[in-house]
DNA sequence: TAAAATTAACTGAACGTTCGTTAAGCCCTG
DNA sequence: CAGGGCTTAACGAACGTTCAGTTAATTTTA
């Protein structure tokens, strides 16, 4: 794409990802958006109704092609357990790779805007999250799906949560963000939990 | 305190909380806290340096009697797992009552501002963080204890975190939100795991 | 096929509002 | 009467948004 070439919407959303990433929606200006794309602020009314449907359409645009790829991970005539490891993996790769994207989804779950988060829950995050709750279903009854599925989706999230902010605490290693090791971690924790036996 | 009295910093910063605590650094002006605490916002620069100082200090007062209530729990002499299910216990109630520090430990973790971060991880989250690798220590060398304790801390949190969010997603139940199902879940979790034998 | 009309994409300038912050001065209490 | 705690008023900057007009590409007409 040339330098002054125009600008498409898609072309525009992948540039706003990263902002709403790092500071949110209260935390970026329609013009940051627009100097960050090389237009003016009116020149993005154009394109969007307001700031609210901008930071709308770029949170959907970031999700919209991992949440496809999970579906495809899961391979209902396998084992309930090599599902899951499936499943942990691709996860954890994906955050590893696109850190935009787990940034966009703790946004999401900390919105104080209560019609923003529902839209955003309901049209961004709930595939995703029935695709991993149909995987946590393979364990009931002895867990409820519901909370095995929020636990899973927490344990991967977690470690990539606090990544910036464990450079800030003693005892930190490199191996702690790497995305092989955390699986292994969240995988054999998953499988065997803390007891000594089994 | 009579509704005209003079506040106290310690007042202003009760008032504050729960308004950081729903909107972040951002989402919240100088002048919503003056009005909250029925104050002009020229009278807050009287007691905070700036808005930073004004946040900062709003955080770490309402971090300060739980971390050192955390410590507290764990006694050294007890078996590791018993230490883990006080812990647990403690931690999931203390979110479940106090929305406020759930939410302002999310707004910690998702800073923009490295410096910012920086200062708030340090002097107001490593204490309970370490409090926390203690705990995770009796299960090494099975386990790497920062890791653990991230995932300890996460599997607890993020039933918190998406409870807004769940309430606009398919399959809820309002036991999920309960404490005690919350903690039984996880410390199952954690002791077992979900191999189907032990 | 050249001219004219239409449209899509954008600019420049400005709007009213809210932001963080400061300065000067007032009032009540010890 | 000194000074801690506040008020009133204002500063410039940044905010979301609008609107009239410009440009460049596309389509329609003669």
């Amino acid at each position: 794409m040339p330098n002054n070439a125009r600008k498409s919407r898609e072309d525009i959303l992948d540039l706003a990802v990263p902002l709403f990433a790092k500071s949110g929606f209260d935390g970026v200006s329609i013009r940051t958006v627009a100097s960050q794309s090389e237009l003016t602020p009116a020149a993005l009314y154009y394109h969007f109704k307001d700031k609210e449907a901008l930071y709308f359409e770029t949170v959907k645009h970031a999700f919209e092609t991992k949440t496809s790829a999970a579906k495809d991970i899961i391979d209902n005539n396998d084992e309930a357990l090599a599902n899951l490891e499936k499943f942990i993996n691709w996860f954890v790769k994906t955050l590893n790779r696109d850190n935009d994207f787990q940034k966009l989804l703790q946004w999401v779950l900390l919105d104080s805007n209560p019609k923003r988060m529902q839209s955003l829950v309901k049209d961004v995050f709930a595939d995703l999250f029935l695709t991993t709750r149909k995987l946590a279903e393979s364990f009931s009854p002895r867990y409820d799906p519901q909370m095995l599925s929020i636990s899973i989706i927490g344990l991967v999230l977690c470690h990539f949560q606090s990544e910036e902010g464990r450079k800030f605490l003693p005892g930190r290693k490199a191996l702690h963000d790497k995305p092989q090791i955390i699986s292994e971690h969240i995988i054999k924790l998953l499988k065997g939990g803390l007891s000594p036996d089994c």
